[in-house]
DNA sequence: TAGGATGGCTACCCGTGAGTATGATGCATG
DNA sequence: CATGCATCATACTCACGGGTAGCCATCCTA
């Protein structure tokens, strides 16, 4: 299978100039939706720019018709360019769905790495990661991110996503293990748990797509409500989760 | 792009054969996993149990490697066949895709039903189902099931397979207002709960692949307990069979 | 033992799409 | 003006893979 042409002809030039999204996790870019070529012809040689047009070009093709429904000639024809220009920006096809994967995923490292440095209880400190989280998948790059999988890429390319990833699922399992040391949350296993938490919100990426009624915020905050209070009704219903002394109605 | 040849040129034989997995939600076949042509080459000409060889071997092969990336080729070579044997069973790779996702989604519509059949508080027939469809998602149909996307299919095969996620959908949806009616459920949005659940599920089949050490019932187990409690520690923390580290048993 | 049905194989067709060779254009500077 | 760099287009190569045509083998039945 591994055809293995000679790879990346184009040497150095577009290696390590990705981070489309290389502001932190608060903010994110307010679209500028239009293809630089079209909208000034000439006088904007500002390779970066075009290189980032791409990928976002691509991040949007893939999200509609997913990775290999999608050609380069579509995402050069988005925008408004032949294939050759796209190969200028960017060396293949795999590495336009890597670009996008991390710029989805970027975010979310931030907030995780932020998260440490914060001292609120864990559970607090998790919550804003999952906050994140949640805007991420449901951003223009959350498709890609979620589903660029080791299948589709180049060993080494899978190798740096799964890393990725794993920092991601490593941080929110020491959350979990810190919020149990420190009585914010509940006891469980954090293995699992992790994996529950980062499966449904993935699972965003799925659906947002097709009914955006809500915003990716909206949603975040929605869906850490399900998390935090779980299906088991709490005694003191009202608004607080503050549940003090409760003859504890057994389950089942 | 739809080329549109003609459609099924053969006819009748194929379709309405399906369900590989008609057998009720409890059981699964117990694998057999050897191709029937090399185990018995000749006098075993049930036309029914080739083709549900020939579709198990797909689910195997999407399993590892994609739906986009297994040929026919793969799959006639796993059967020790060659790819017209395939033809013959069934009449395009999207039927393939198709049957492999009906296969792994049947046994949870068959939940669904039965659960609103019972007359236990909604929250133990929602679990009763989430039960099923997390084994289901961690079957071998898993990943076909889940990533059955309208992206690779045509717009009837996407239609069919919609209509029957739905209704799964609404099923959980109904469950969860069932029970917030009946006092078994915590208060919630059911629509973002709902995805919340099956998103979690879901994701299951991502990450199953790679470590299987637990089997899907102990997933699922552990999955309904982080549903069923959620982060917030409660206040009576004794009966709760709360943190129950799985032991990584490995299966198979 | 003819002849149909069933099941299968070899060998091919051909569209698609990734990636490239080559060269044109514009722009800046020596 | 000549030279060089950056940018982009036309027009190709080529492998892969879905799908098929046509043929062969076997078995069942009469």
């Amino acid at each position: 299978m591994p055809t293995s042409r000679r790879k990346s002809a184009s040497p150095a030039r577009d290696r390590a100039e990705s981070d489309i999204s290389r502001e932190g996790p608060p903010a994110r870019p307010p679209a500028a939706r239009e293809s630089p070529w079209r909208a000034s012809r000439e006088r904007l040689r500002d390779r970066q720019v075009k290189r980032e047009a791409v990928i976002r070009a691509a991040a949007q093709s893939f999200n509609r018709k997913g990775y290999h429904n999608t050609s380069l000639d579509d995402i050069a024809a988005a925008l408004e360019v032949s294939k050759p220009t796209v190969y200028y920006y960017v060396s293949n096809k795999e590495q336009l769905l890597f670009e996008c994967f991390v710029a989805g995923i970027e975010p979310i490292l931030a907030a995780c790495r932020e998260a440490r440095l914060m001292k609120a209880p864990a559970r607090e400190r998790l919550k804003a990661v999952l906050r994140y989280y949640g805007r991420a998948v449901a951003s223009e790059f959350g498709w890609c991110m979620v589903r660029a999988e080791d299948q589709d890429l180049s060993p080494a390319m899978s190798g740096h996503i799964k890393a990725l990833k794993s920092e991601i699922d490593q941080g929110i399992r020491r959350l979990l293990r810190e919020g149990m040391q420190d009585g914010s949350i509940h006891a469980c296993d954090p293995k699992m748990t992790a994996f529950a938490l980062a499966g449904a919100l993935n699972w965003i990426a799925h659906w947002y797509r097709e009914s955006q009624s809500l915003s990716g915020a909206q949603i975040a905050e929605a869906f850490i409500s399900v998390f935090e209070s779980g299906l088991t009704p709490r005694p003191s219903a009202g608004s607080a989760r503050s549940a003090r002394h409760v003859s504890a109605r057994p389950i089942r």
